[in-house]
DNA sequence: GAGCGTGTTCTTTTT
DNA sequence: GAACACGCTC
């Protein structure tokens, strides 16, 4: 459930190409002595050319980029004028390492020391997503931008309740036709912004079915914006949107770009048409950039990402950018990559050349056909615990699925055997209700403006329904000192205990001396009394918020706990059977999503049957069902030396009392058909009984049964 | 106006 | 199985 814990299973894994320390101090460029031709020839491109790196899965990709850093930082480059922009932060923190280790090293050899020499010096002021850096930046600049320099960031579920209101007060909510719900209210507008495409358009090509709302929508989302500028919230997409913005001006352009020497970009393949923007207004004549990244990967254009952005980036500039192709897997066997080259090559389109190893087995992927999702569930389970006595660790295998729901059977079989697991991807800690409640208690308390956050801890007393709350943000709007207007406010008479508590909370926590952690938990002591009154199980809920607690700890600020918890949210899901110690193993389940960039010794594949992949929501265009196939191919070269893809071929149905067995048949992936599965291992779980022994039957006398039955009634 | 019960519709992936 | 609208009672 904590961030460093999601570091373990990169960081457990031996690196194939990890720099040794050179022996000899005289040669200044040995730490590039490991790398092979073309990843060193990506290191030393000149960097007053673009470059764009086409990287392969597992062709050393991060330690490459890595290295292009380090050798900037060696050859002189200041650390605090680079930019380097990730996916996640995860992968910002990884590489940050990665760096510092090849410098210090560097150093060490040179110096003809062991230790470093060089403590901290690589260490990088800007490494992290578009999206926390543009919030970074947003800050920094927000009296020239007319920001609030106290904005805050709301997360999906906030904005999705923002959009909410707004859809109450425009009246769309009483149509006779169904309008979108607030979700995809949200998912459209995010498109129309990320594409930077017409909303006609996005209508059309993505949401036909609510194309007849165009202009109730624009309506809205006007509204929305209206919304979010009167309380100085920023959205996800917002914080993309203003800062390319802000590029457009092309004084601002220049003064940004102006700060950074040099721009890296990792997996370029999933950026979109604003991060795109972004980058050419920081540096429009591409002269310190360069982007990473593998066609064959884009998995993101559900969220607006585009594969143009890295298939068009030469061509930007003139001269166009220098390209280097990463085409040697270091990874995986070379079976499991045929077969993974397989699938991919029955692609549409496609720009990538086939990868190679030369990691020789005898050992082909697998794909078993198995009865159901219990099935699939226990060959799963007995599978790991076989590779675990065979020496491979828990933590060295992984299961991935399409969507989070996938696992749930696996799930209770691994509680069932006492198996420890942690959870990528699904429904987060931060999206439950007391988590929620913390937060906007919290947001609330930090910009008084943030409508929703105040909405939200409102209602949290007893006999504050929505109008109350509604009345009380509209007399706090107006008025100048917001405190005084709270407590001047006369509280339905059901509420008048805890508004007094709340007053108190609001005199403490709003004074700009306010200390933090403290804050927390005097927040925290409000709270409780309430999480009581609401919740049947506020036990274990108040738990998951001593677990928030010690995270908030671990922050500077409020501002920066807010900010980097809504941009950077702990990625394993909050489950039941608790999070294991981290000294202990435990196996990985993920989505495929979430387990980009990552690698495993084995990996198993589930429900790999039309229908859960691709999934039934993303067949209706070429691009997405081409997108499903990509995600299978992700799927499959995140393993390093054993792969099995699970075919269940009974799906029972939802929604049917007690034990129905009302079931419907799937078939196997329509990626996996006859003709890549020379490349696999195809076998049934579990296997069929032998013939039985008949003839020894044969010599018994024969009865006939029915017979006898009948002549018991005559 | 708060709060609860009921019927209807949609159900993915994430910074 | 959750979100949502709507209708009912205190």
């Amino acid at each position: 459930m904590s961030a460093d814990l999601a570091l373990a299973p990169a960081a457990a894994l031996s690196d194939p190409i990890a720099p040794s320390v050179p022996a000899d101090p005289a040669a200044p460029a040995d730490y590039l002595a490991a790398l092979n031709p073309e990843q060193r020839e990506a290191v030393e491109h000149a960097t007053d050319r673009p470059l764009l790196i086409i990287a392969g899965a597992g062709s050393g990709k991060t330690n490459t980029l890595a290295h292009r850093v380090a050798h900037l930082l060696l050859g002189g480059a200041d650390p605090r004028r680079i930019l380097l922009l990730t996916f996640s932060r995860r992968a910002a923190v990884e590489m940050g390492r990665r760096v510092e280790r090849i410098v210090d090293q560097a150093f060490a050899a040179r110096n003809g020391t062991t230790s470093s020499a060089n403590p901290g010096r690589a260490a990088l002021q800007w490494a992290g997503t578009f999206h926390a850096i543009g919030a970074r930046l947003l800050r920094e600049y927000a009296e020239t931008l007319g920001l609030s320099p106290s904005f805050t960031i709301s997360d999906r579920g906030d904005s999705a309740d923002l959009m909410n209101v707004v859809r109450h007060d425009l009246g769309l909510s009483a149509q006779n036709a169904r309008f979108p719900r607030k979700e995809t209210c949200l998912a459209i507008y995010s498109r129309v912004v990320n594409t930077q495409l017409p909303l006609e358009e996005v209508l059309q090509r993505q949401f036909p079915r609510y194309a007849m709302w165009v202009d109730a929508l624009r309506a809205l989302f006007a509204g929305y914006v209206e919304a979010k500028q009167k309380q100085q919230v920023l959205d996800y997409d917002d914080l993309l949107l203003y800062w390319a913005q802000a590029l457009a001006e092309p004084a601002l352009a220049r003064d940004m770009g102006e700060r950074f020497d040099h721009v890296l970009v990792d997996e370029y393949q999933d950026t979109n048409a604003l991060q795109a923007a972004v980058l050419l207004s920081l540096k429009p004549d591409g002269r310190g950039l360069t982007v990473v990244g593998d066609d064959a990967q884009s998995i993101y254009a559900f969220r607006g990402a585009t594969v143009r952005n890295i298939l068009d980036f030469p061509h930007r500039f003139s001269p166009p950018a220098g390209q280097v192709t990463l085409s040697r897997n270091y990874r995986s066997t070379q079976p499991i990559l045929a077969a993974a080259n397989a699938v991919i090559g029955l692609a549409a389109e496609r720009f990538t050349k086939d990868l190679w190893s030369d990691r020789a087995s005898a050992e082909k992927p697998g794909v078993v056909v198995v009865g159901d999702e219990t099935e699939q569930a226990r060959f799963v389970v007995e599978r790991i615990l076989a590779r675990r006595e065979e020496g491979l660790a828990l933590m060295a295998q992984a299961v991935l699925f399409r969507a989070a729901d996938h696992s749930a059977q696996l799930e209770l079989e691994l509680v069932r055997r006492n198996i420890p697991f942690v959870k990528f991807g699904g429904l987060k800690f931060l999206e439950s209700t007391h988590v929620k409640d913390m937060l906007a208690a919290l947001r609330w308390l930090e910009n008084p403006r943030d409508r929703m956050a105040g909405f939200r801890t409102l209602q949290l007393m007893p006999g504050v329904g929505p109008k109350t709350a509604a009345r009380v943000l509209d007399g706090l709007e107006l008025a100048s000192d917001p405190l005084f207007a709270l407590e001047s406010f006369e509280a339905p008479p059901a509420a008048a205990e805890a508004w007094a508590e709340l007053v108190a909370l609001a005199r403490e926590a709003m004074a700009p001396a306010a200390a933090w952690p403290v804050d927390f938990e005097r927040v925290l002591r409000w709270y409780e009394p309430h999480l009581e009154r609401l919740h049947d199980d506020a036990a274990a809920r108040a738990a998951d918020l001593q677990q928030l607690a010690r995270i908030a700890a671990t922050y500077g600020s409020r501002e920066r706990f807010l900010t980097e918890l809504t941009l950077d949210p702990p990625d394993a899901s909050s489950d039941e059977s608790g999070v294991p110690l981290r000294d202990e193993d435990y196996l990985i389940l993920s989505t495929i999503h979430s387990a980009k960039g990552q690698e495993w010794k084995a990996v198993y594949v589930l429900n790999a049957v039309d229908g859960c992949l691709p999934s039934d929501l993303a067949t209706g265009t070429t691009e997405e069902i081409e997108e499903e196939r990509r995600l299978l191919y992700v799927a499959m070269t995140r393993a390093r030396d054993h792969l099995d893809i699970v075919v269940p071929q009974r799906f029972y149905v939802h929604q049917q009392p007690g034990m129905g067995d009302r079931h419907v048949y799937a078939s196997r992936t329509r990626f996996l058909p006859n003709r890549v599965m020379p490349h696999f291992h195809s076998r049934a779980w579990p296997p069929p009984p032998p013939v039985d022994a008949a003839p020894q039957r044969a010599s018994l006398p024969a009865v006939d049964l029915a017979a006898r039955m009948r002549n018991m009634w005559r």
